[in-house]
DNA sequence: AACTATTAATAAGT
DNA sequence: TACTTATTAATAGTT
């Protein structure tokens, strides 16, 4: 069609090049069209062209073909002869498999953050309260280190900078005197008023004090909690 | 071209329409590979029959076409005019998002767990904790609850059964006047046994007793916790 | 971009 | 499915 012959080559001439391609252009996307009415059939064609325009067509929404496309490669891969050609492919499979994973990880994560429960049975409830309270024995452990480590950095800086006070104290003479003497008083209540300058009953029932401030503190809850402790009581030494 | 116009509309004849089909894929195939070669461009071509079978043209790898397909309406929706088209468009991208969201719900997830705990700050570190707590403590009460809920459940069958049993010694006489009256004084244990029948003294031990007991089953890392405790007493009460 | 001579595609028939 | 043929559609080269 046209004019004489054409050889199956890349036509040298850019201006040539240029007008067949978008003749033929439209011609293809008019082909396309027309076998997608006329047969019923699933098109998508997507050209692009030498300096990366691009121009398509799909019969249906693109991505739908495209996604039908990939697994009926993928299922050709699986049931047909060979396994051994596209191994870099299916990108499609790595999104379903990944969408997958992200799902059933979201789910998992909303248990974790007390969402969701009441689906959950006994068992899987009771392995994530122990995993909970892992996680939070290792929470507070952690956080204790860090925290004391930061009050031994403190205390250290407090006592250079003691040394340094009390060495301008010695040089300047009484100016600096009040300041240094509250300074030591506050770092020896840090370091000497500890448990063992009580008697033993004081000490424990400071320590109980504490301890109950400290279980006030962090179960909340504490209501549900006797309640759960009252009826473990009585499963445990009255059946 | 043919023996007469046709019209743009699904041929009714099936034979018809698989012959036309047949026939006007290859055409459409084979000007996609000339207009490739021609004009150097690069056709990528998805033909699905009506009855689902693939064919296809790509004048180099199809992914690498489709990708760059996709790359393109991403950029064509962030430069172009309206951002209010394809809203499920480019799966490449969700693929992009997808991922980065997987990675930040597993390092999430992991600390959830009690791993990688190190890198976070104190006050990462200390939300952790509210959150595990938080979570814990719904945990534990919707295990109560349904530990109690299922309690319930049983004393209803045994009461159901109970009642069965005194009318079959009524009925039969003395036969299983033993077996009865094990079960009604175990019931009685079970209904009766709590914590009000005892003197207030005695109550308050015995509350002591349970309540520590499920400290201790509970917080199985309480010498950190002790030790945590007495830390925090010594900052809230001597600085 | 429009025209037109020519080739290519293909509908219908075999 | 393949071949034939009459006919239309596509398009190469020109204007």
């Amino acid at each position: 069609m046209g004019r004489g012959k054409v050889v199956l080559e890349r036509i040298h001439n850019k201006i040539n090049r240029q007008v067949t391609f978008s003749k033929r252009r439209n011609g293809l996307l008019k082909k396309a069209f027309e076998l997608s009415v006329l047969c019923d059939a699933e098109v998508a064609l997507v050209i692009f062209s030498s300096r990366g325009k691009l121009f398509q067509y799909s019969s249906t929404d693109i991505n739908r073909i495209i996604d039908k496309y990939r697994q009926c490669c993928f299922d050709m891969s699986r049931t047909g002869d060979v396994a051994d050609h596209q191994p870099p492919q299916c990108l499609y499979q790595e999104l379903l498999i990944l969408r997958g994973n992200y799902e059933s990880l979201q789910r998992t994560q909303r248990n974790l953050m007390g969402e969701e429960l009441e689906p959950l049975s006994l068992k899987e409830l009771h392995s994530l309260e122990k995993q909970l309270d892992r996680t939070l024995a290792q929470a507070r452990k952690l956080l204790m280190q860090k925290l004391t480590s930061r009050i031994d950095e403190l205390d250290r800086k407090v006592h250079n900078l003691e040394e340094i006070n009390k060495n301008l104290e010695l040089k300047q003479g009484g100016k600096c005197s009040q300041i240094y003497e509250r300074s030591t008083n506050n770092r020896s209540c840090l370091q000497h008023a500890q448990v063992n300058q009580f008697e033993p009953g004081t000490r424990c029932v400071l320590f109980f004090f504490f301890f109950f401030l400290l279980i006030f503190k962090y179960i909340k809850n504490y209501n549900s909690f006797i309640m759960y402790a009252i009826n473990c009581a009585r499963m445990h030494f009255f059946f």
